[in-house]
DNA sequence: TATGAATGAGACTTCATTCAT
DNA sequence: AATGAATGAAGTCTCATTCAT
């Protein structure tokens, strides 16, 4: 076969990907071997090492959720005005991405992600990144709130930020687990804390 | 026929899991080998069989968490008539158990067991034990509350509560892999959103 | 119905070999990769396959020294009518070469040639092949000697012949390991022996 | 099994140097596999790896061939008053050791160390401090007869001996080859060789 | 009970060669 | 003729567990 196009490579390595995908989402990185990777992609080993370098290339290429968040948060955020509205329409598409069946498995390769983040410097390096995408956006948002007299100053916009990630942080950790989670009503207490934080801006003095 | 007396098993099964939870907290459980384990406890591999049938069974043993929480929590909330000034105290004594430089390795474990509770039944059932412990006492705390109109009655106790535990399990995340998040900022941020969530519940009528 | 020329194939033939000398020089036959000797010559795998039908038999061309030996031979010994000073000369030829820069390749690919030349027949062949040339020369120079009675007969002129080339190969093999040997001084040493041995011819009866 | 004793130890890694020398001896360093050596040893994949840490180990072990060297050169040079003498009962030595049936394999896996040494640092370290220890005690026997003016001072010592030695690894390669080699015929040109040098000495008009 | 050498299946990766394009 | 992606057997090494001592 001479050279491949551009875009059949992309494709074939999106099929490793895909492969891979399922097999960490079933067994974690560690206990699923090269062997289910290749089997799963109908390809031969020579193939898959064709378009990765080894495992851990695979695994650091996974980590990178970048996509997934860009997506949903500039189709998100961008549109509206009101940097409140905009935080809780954030946490509504969140909300609506966690029950999603469609990224169970790459949720499952997340929170693998997460415990791999602690020994990996390059995964840790791709979460923290991933993670750093929603966080500044909404630090954004919550500065805007507070420039706006929406949200209490003496807040840390980046420690709002780092509570709200938190929060879906776990979310991701409880549905995933298959715990009796219910979203909605997560989703109206989160609402709540919100619009509680905001009502301890307009009156705010102190605790 | 033990030659050993059971408090000197205990002591010296004890001393396995210490090992065991130094090495998985610097390696995760599947890049921990059982001669790491053995060489960290100072025993020997047919002594550490003794005294576990598997290396799984020692991953197991370290996935239940509970002793941590209970300590914990009944230290904390049953001396507090309030249920809203027991669940602030609650998330004060949280925060500073999350930066203890003590419980550091065992936080990290933790983390890998999330990861594990994904694939690996037993573990799973000791993680959610352990989490459950937390989450009914809060569930208990917020439905005193909202009999005593503290907080609304249309929030749902158990979307509170695991909200609060998602809150921290994201906390001990981003604490674990050395992100700039300061546990007092956020404090001061889930604080305002019980109070805000209190708030709520004597003035609101909708959202 | 080649579409290349005759001439144009064996050029193209030769970059192959000159690669793959570049390659096996640095790193012996085992230890280079079909891959590095496509990359280096700057063609496919595909064409370097279209010249040799597999690795051993660019092995088996380039262990064949021939080229070499008869080129530096040819022009050396059979301008001196005295076989004395032929041998003489030979060994300055070939001390000559030892050092040639140009030619550090050669010999290192010559010296893992001896070891492949241990369990391949055909590189055993064309290594055999290779020495027999100087050797049979230089049985003809010490035969013509001792009839001439420069040298004695008792001695056998094949051990004269392959006492000499021993001694280059050992010279290779010192030179080539980067060994602090001064090469005149070891011909001066030759020299020496040469000329001892004549003494032996015309003076001894016995040892 | 409790430890085993030192001595049992080293027995079972002579076993594996045992079954490495005889395989390495067939096939070479790379074409032979550690299934290979772990058939011939008897032993398990696992056992071999617990005594070396990586077949290069057992390469680099094997490359060391002093013990050989020494137990020769001990046991002849340091008899002999005269240092000619010495020197010739030393190439007799050798030459003995050469069709020796018992050092066969020894001196094949001599020839792959020699083509190993190229490209393999510690393998290098071996082997040319193997070949330091007859050149060194040649080096002595010919500064004493120097010194007794029974070899021209103009000759560098230290080339003879290169030059005895590159004889002697010549040798080993054309026997080693199965050449029609009379290591008879050849000692006979080195003795003479080395009279010759020796009259050279005393007669010792230049070149 | 305790020891630690031994087992052997299975992990990741390479690479000589082929062949569809 | 040329290309280079693909193949898949084979390579080296690891490691949870066992069991003779």
């Amino acid at each position: 076969m001479p050279k491949i196009s551009e875009k059949r490579r992309q494709s074939r390595r999106q099929e490793v990907l895909d492969a891979a995908l399922a097999c960490f989402s079933e067994n974690g990185f560690h206990q699923t071997g090269m062997a289910d990777i290749v089997a799963r992609s109908g390809m031969s080993h020579g193939a898959v090492y064709g378009y990765f370098r080894a495992k851990d290339d695979i695994i650091e290429a996974l980590a990178d959720d970048r996509h997934q968040s860009e997506a949903l948060l500039n189709a998100v955020a961008k549109k509206i005005e009101d940097p409140l509205e905009a935080l809780r329409a954030l946490v509504r598409a969140y909300a609506e991405a966690l029950t999603d069946p469609a990224g169970a498995a790459r949720r499952r390769v997340g929170i693998h992600g997460w415990s791999e983040a602690l020994r990996n410097r390059r995964v840790h390096a791709r979460v923290v990144e991933g993670i750093d995408i929603p966080r500044a956006l909404i630090v954004g948002q919550v500065e805007r709130a507070q420039r706006m007299e929406k949200l209490p100053r003496r807040l840390s916009a980046d420690a709002v930020a780092r509570s709200l990630v938190a929060l879906f942080q776990g979310f991701v950790l409880q549905v995933a687990w298959g715990e009796a989670i219910s979203v909605d009503s997560c989703v109206a207490v989160v609402d709540a804390m919100l619009l509680g934080l905001a009502q301890a801006g307009s009156a705010s003095k102190g605790v």
